[in-house]
Formats: C-alpha cells, structure tokens, sequence
DNA sequence: GACGCTACTTACCGATTGGTAAGTTTTAGC
DNA sequence: GCTAAAACTTACCAATCGGTAAGTAGCGTC
C-alpha cells in the first residue's frame, strides 16, 4: 500500500506544524523530510496557508467523526463522563491533532477568522447542549453548562499538549502513573460536575 | 512616572510573543511599536532568545509571587480549592502571560530543555505536595494527586486561552455569562474532586 | 572641555523565507 | 508511439530575518 506524495505531505506537515507551529515551519523543511524540494510541495499546495489549511480541514474533520463515535443516544451524566473519559483517550491517540488544536486556540484564532471558519465550532455548541438537556441543567442558563462542559476539556486536552514537559519534570515512571491515574480522576470529576448541577450562588469565599 | 525603554520593551515583547508565538514575532517589529529601530532593541537585549528569556523568567516570577500570596498556612479540600479560583482569577488578569506559559508547554518545551530550565516545575510540585498532603490523599501514590491536580489547571487554563475563540463562537453576551459562572463551577468541581479522593478502581466502563 | 557612558541611529551582511517562471521527467490514454 | 497532463526539478526573486559594525547625540563627571 502506497501513500500519495499529497498524503505524506500533509501527515508530515501536521507533525512539524504540531511541533513548532506555523511559523516555525518552513514549507522546504516538510519537503525536504520526503527528499522533495519545496516546489514539489508548491504543486501540490499552492502556497503554505493551503496547506495548513488543509490539515486543520482534515483533522477538524476526523475528530468530529471520532466524537461522533462515542456519542449514544440519550445522555446521562455518565454517558458525558464516559466522553470525556473517550475524548482524553483520542487525544492520547493523536496528539498532533490535539497541539494543533490548542495551536489555533492560542493565536487568537486570527486564522480562523481569516478563514471564516471555526473548526470547533459545532463540537462545542453540541457538547453543551447535551450537558444543557440533563434534567438538573436544563432549566438554568445555557452558559452554566458551558462553563461547566468547558471545565472539562480543560481538563482532558491540558495534559494531553503536556506530555513531554511532565515526562521532563516527573521522569517517565511517574509521569506513566499520573498517565493511568488520569481517566479514573477524570470520571469522578466529571460525574461529580455534571451530577452536581448548576451553581447558583454568589456567596462566599 | 516613566516606564523605562527597557521595560517597555519587555512589555511589548509580552504581548506580542503571547499573541503570536516567538517564530511569528519578529524584534523589528517589536521595535517599530515604540518607534524604535531594532538595533536600540539589541542594544538592551543581546539578542531575540535573551529578549524572549527575560519574558519568560519576569512572568514566571510574578506568576510565583501571586500563587505565594494565594497559600495559606496549612491545607484543606476548600484551600485548595479557592486557590484554584485564584488562579483563574488571576488567569483573567494576566491573560497575555498565561498565553505564553501555554505556548512553552506546546513547544515541546525546546526552549526550556535547551536553557536547563522549567519554569513551571517548582509550582507543580508544590500544587502536587499540598493535594498529596490532604488526609484522604496522603496514603495513595503521589501520581494520583497529580492527575487530580493537573486536570484542575487544565481547566483554569484552557478556559483562560480560549477567550477569543469562546467569544466569537458564542458572542459577547453568552461568553460573558460563562465567564460569570465559572468560578462556582470551578470551586465546585475542585471540591469535589479533592474531597472524593484518589480512584482506586480498574472496573467498569 | 575632554572623558566615558548610555541610548540610540544608519548602513550593512549573509541566510532564509514564501513564491514565480520555466523547464524536464514520468505516467497514462488513445 | 504520439500527446497531454501530472509530478517533479533547477534557477531565480524580492522581502525579511537576526545580528554586526561603526558611528552619533546627549549627559553627567572630574
């Protein structure tokens, strides 16, 4: 089984891209890992934004299919605990994908606003409205289940861009423990946000 | 009161690496924002990493100083969780800061391996050591209150980031009431999560 | 009023950037 | 086996990069 050059070049660009971002990448340095010079790369892209362009396109797209994966029917908060939990998984899976992501965050999406286009856009509007249709959220202000739904992706794709300044901190055994502790901490938390329900105070510290 | 070149340079630098990473920035156009040549910038900073550097080392003591000022002396669940308030509070109030921190961690941290130096290691260990030292977590392995304790900055931060991005999905309004929210939510899901204890269970899902 | 120091400037430099133009080789269709 | 498109190459370009060299203007000191 043969990859096109077009593929390859798109796999290595998420590589580097995820690594040193888009400005750190030269579109030379992509082809030169395939021994192609970058007018190769030019003929299949024809300019480096496409390029990018194209990879965020991709993978935006292959994890709103692996969300839609892991979404059931009808929503409990252990079924949205159990995505969070797939969610931590898949990032662990593809952390290129997730460093992108968290790339496009952090530069004030100016790429995207370029672009008209907002890769996580639906995830997250589908992901606090199932928080929202649970019975304890559903009569307070959608907001509330957003703060609450983006807690918890806080959490999971946090540790996921982290994983080589953990390893350098902790070392790599204890790093692998905090690694296996993580989806059972990640569950209590989750139930325990969304079992919870709105707060609704203003009182105390 | 006059702010030195010197600082503003710094300050400058601030802003501009956090919105646009060190690759995307260059020291002329640093310069340019305060009418200067980019030589007057090397003048006071040998060079771009120095520049860089002294950012990095300035916010990363700041940050220090405000978490000392948010430990008590002694440690409960509630301590810590209004310290993560804090942290996110503090978040808010130095978003081009946290930004930075943010993109040291997707670097792979090059940088930081390259200085020998990781800015965020003493404040790790010491978040870790004081949920290690809670009763219900003193017996368990020191992973778990990792894991607990970096998917609680997960949270903070990420919503911190994730600012521009949230508004222009969610408009003005919508965001302004999630970020109203999230402190309850927050200490909430701090509570919980600190209070529950460390996961011992391979079972289920 | 010569001195040195700080804070800059203009003038360069070689390397690298993304991209264009114009070929050349390889492949496929008929 | 001719043709045309696809997949490349070498050659080149202006612009920008970080950094060096060599000044100059202002300022206090003795």
């Amino acid at each position: 089984m043969t990859t096109s050059t077009r593929d390859k070049l798109l796999a290595i660009g998420l590589e580097q891209f995820s690594q040193r971002g888009f400005d750190g990448v030269s579109i030379a340095s992509i082809a030169d890992t395939l021994g192609l010079s970058k007018q190769a790369l030019l003929h299949h892209f024809s300019s480096k934004e496409k390029l990018y362009g194209e990879i965020l396109a991709r993978i935006s797209g292959e994890f709103e299919g692996r969300v839609a994966a892991l979404t059931p029917g009808s929503d409990t908060p252990e079924s949205i605990a159990a995505l969070m939990v797939g969610l931590f998984e898949d990032s662990q899976e593809h952390p290129q994908q997730t460093s992108l992501l968290m790339r496009e965050l952090l530069d004030n999406s100016q790429r995207a606003q370029r672009a008209g286009r907002w890769f996580l856009r639906d995830f997250l509007e589908g992901l606090i409205d199932r928080v929202h249709a649970l019975p304890i959220w559903r009569d307070h202000p959608r907001a509330m289940a957003g703060a609450a739904a983006y807690q918890l992706l806080g959490a999971v794709n946090y540790f996921a861009i982290s994983t080589v300044t953990l390893r350098a901190i902790f070392g790599d055994e204890e790093y692998a423990a905090m690694h296996a502790a993580f989806p059972g901490q990640l569950k209590t938390m989750a139930l325990a946000t969304l079992s919870a329900g709105p707060i609704m105070d203003s009182s105390s510290n």
